[in-house]
DNA sequence: TATTTTTCTTATCTTTTGTTAACGTTTTGA
DNA sequence: TCAAAACGTTAACAAAAGATAAGAAAAATA
């Protein structure tokens, strides 16, 4: 993927939030940076501020804690999704999970000095405050469903509705990856699992 | 409490994210609404859209789901905190909750509309964006905190944990709203304090 | 004040989950 | 291509959690 189609599918994702007439758009170029990290290279890692908040224009993330050595995997992250490591990015603080790829994947990108430039522009910081305050929202609502299943589902509830709606995080990822996204072990997926078919067949 | 009181902890509150000046404030001041609601009282309930996005000055309230019949509490929010069904205010679709008080409740409040047009306005409205962000990015932190929680730490962990930060709520509320809160039942929570009592004893 | 109601603990029993280990399969990477 | 690593399932056992019920203490309220 070249540079200017990763730029255009940022313009494009953006529209999900603001619209950006061209002018609007010309500012808000000379601060998109474009990276790529090849499979299982790391975002952001725990010790370190996390400065990007980053598009998904190609490929997919990992975010995961790291706990008596083992791996827990917070949550994924696809093509057409912002990533960062939220906290860590807005309280200048270091990170205390890894953002990591799962395969070779290409990023538009903003760092946090950029963002604050931005707010401040006189052009398009209005938009760009929306734009931050849209995004911000649209994760909030995220994180508030995400808890709400915690308190109010079961694991295998929770794994059924990941049946029915997580289409694209079922196909890529493996699932001791997803069981502790679901607050399980692996081997405990694997009896829900085990159990639905039962049902099922 | 009075109105000028109530209005002032607002102007008060509101300096944690954004400074308003005189003028600002003015412009401001006539889309706050004042609101007091008695013990027990819904600040929103399922299948309402939630209008409201409100600033408690007194008193407290408590988030809950109604499963199976049960109540499972999401949250608490006390003095000086916001509170809304954010889901349904931002998305204008019904609430999937209740949020009660817990005590004689007085709120300052901004409704739907008057949001929107806050955020159009020439005087204010950039600031106001700004605001809503920072409200925005402040409770996206707390959930990400809060998910973190679920899949690193233990029931016993998060309860451990809420015992040397969340001092307030564990002085002013019943165990059994805690214990959903941790993700567990009230039985469960007694059990786990009963252990906690034989190591620290 | 008296009497409900709520709250918390405890006990018992059942179910679920975690832990560890083994095994075959698939994927990865040298 | 071939060895090593990762992956998913299953089993056996231990630990934790849920469900239910009972009882005492505290709080609410009539």
């Amino acid at each position: 993927m070249d540079t200017l189609t990763a730029l255009n599918k940022f313009r494009e994702h953006a529209k999900t939030f603001v619209s950006l007439d061209d002018a609007e758009w010309q500012a808000l170029l000379p601060h998109l940076e474009i990276s790529t990290l090849k499979k299982k290279e790391n975002f952001i890692e725990p010790g370190k501020i996390c400065n990007h908040i980053a598009l998904i224009v190609k490929g997919s993330v990992r975010l995961f804690h790291v706990k008596d050595g083992e791996e827990i995997t917070g949550y994924f992250c696809f093509e057409n999704e912002f990533t960062s490591s939220y906290k860590s990015f807005l309280t200048r603080k270091p990170s205390t999970s890894y953002i990591q790829t799962l395969e070779d994947t290409r990023f538009v990108s903003l760092n946090y000095n950029a963002v604050q430039q931005i707010y401040g522009d006189e052009l398009i910081g209005k938009k760009m405050e929306r734009f931050g305050r849209l995004i911000a929202e649209h994760y909030l609502i995220c994180y508030e469903d995400r808890v709400t299943s915690f308190i109010t589902q079961t694991p295998e509830e929770r794994y059924n509705k990941l049946l029915e709606t997580g289409g694209e995080v079922l196909q890529r990822i493996p699932q001791h990856y997803i069981a502790n996204f679901l607050g399980i072990t692996p081997v405990s997926l694997s009896r829900i699992r085990r159990r639905i078919m039962r049902i099922s067949a």
